[in-house]
DNA sequence: TATTGTTATACTCTATAACTATA
DNA sequence: TATAGTTATAGAGTATAACAATA
């Protein structure tokens, strides 16, 4: 494959994929934002700025989802005593179960599209895609290593 | 990995990549839905239930969205002659231009993350990502397949 | 009657700008 | 003054239900 049809097929097929994300998501009426700000709570409490920066949306947009996510009772929002502009969001058992629901359904539906391939390739497609998980995190530590650069240049 | 922790990576994994596939359409002013509509339009025009059903949206969705290509200029609606009910889309020159940016930013942005791997790695997370493509496609054909099966099975 | 596409309606995500509360 | 978060506002995507036009 030339570099130029390359470029024309990565995009689109990243598009599709989420397109199927979604999809999945919808049969446990989740969207994908909902879906994102779940799991990057599953991993402990978090604040509205720091989850904003690590989900690449603006702060209005993380206050959005964070009501409809309290709403239905999947996080809790809780002010802390220390800095009391600051807001902690924590995952409830609720969330835990609908997160765990999404994850299910997500990859069974993209196992699902994978083995319409011959096993061994569809088994390379699965298997590998945990690789750009890996990507994502090198790429935030290195921002917060310069983050930090910042602030020491700064001071 | 398990294939418990595979499972839950995958969904998140797929979910990310989704958001920024949208980020880097944003600085081409498209949605990713905007972008899904134009590419599929990319092989030659369609009518509008056919873009739904590869589209895997509802047919007021794609009325939605192609209103808003159509009002940019990047694509056109006309009325079949032979059957008057039917739409046909096309895309324009100036969507054939938007399209090749919008490949472009998504490429740019996905490659880039991919590189804070090292080189080989980083290569495979790309040359991979077209196999993805090719299961889409087998797995049309097989509906294709069945919806022509059902249709005899009617007639 | 069946099909194609649109309109009506409602909910969510997204962003920027302006605001409040706290530090 | 600076920071954390929310409110106000506007534009877009999604779906279901109801409708119009055509076959």
């Amino acid at each position: 494959m030339t570099a130029e049809q390359l470029s024309r097929v990565i995009g689109r097929t990243a598009a599709r994929l989420g397109r199927q994300v979604d999809a999945a998501l919808a049969t446990v009426e989740l969207s994908s934002a909902q879906y994102r700000l779940l799991f990057q709570l599953a991993d402990g409490a978090e604040a509205s700025t720091t989850l904003a920066r690590k989900l690449e949306v603006s702060a209005p947009s993380v206050t959005a989802v964070v009501d409809g996510l309290v709403n239905r009772g999947l996080i809790e929002r809780s002010h802390s005593a220390l800095d009391r502009r600051r807001v902690s969001l924590n995952l409830t058992d609720e969330g835990r179960r609908v997160l765990a629901e999404a994850d299910a359904s997500v990859t069974e539906r993209l196992t699902s599209i994978a083995t319409h391939l011959d096993p061994v390739r569809a088994a390379k497609l699965i298997e590998d895609l945990p690789l750009w998980e890996a990507a994502f995190d090198a790429r935030r530590h290195e921002r917060l290593a310069k983050r930090a650069a910042r602030e020491i240049e700064q001071s």
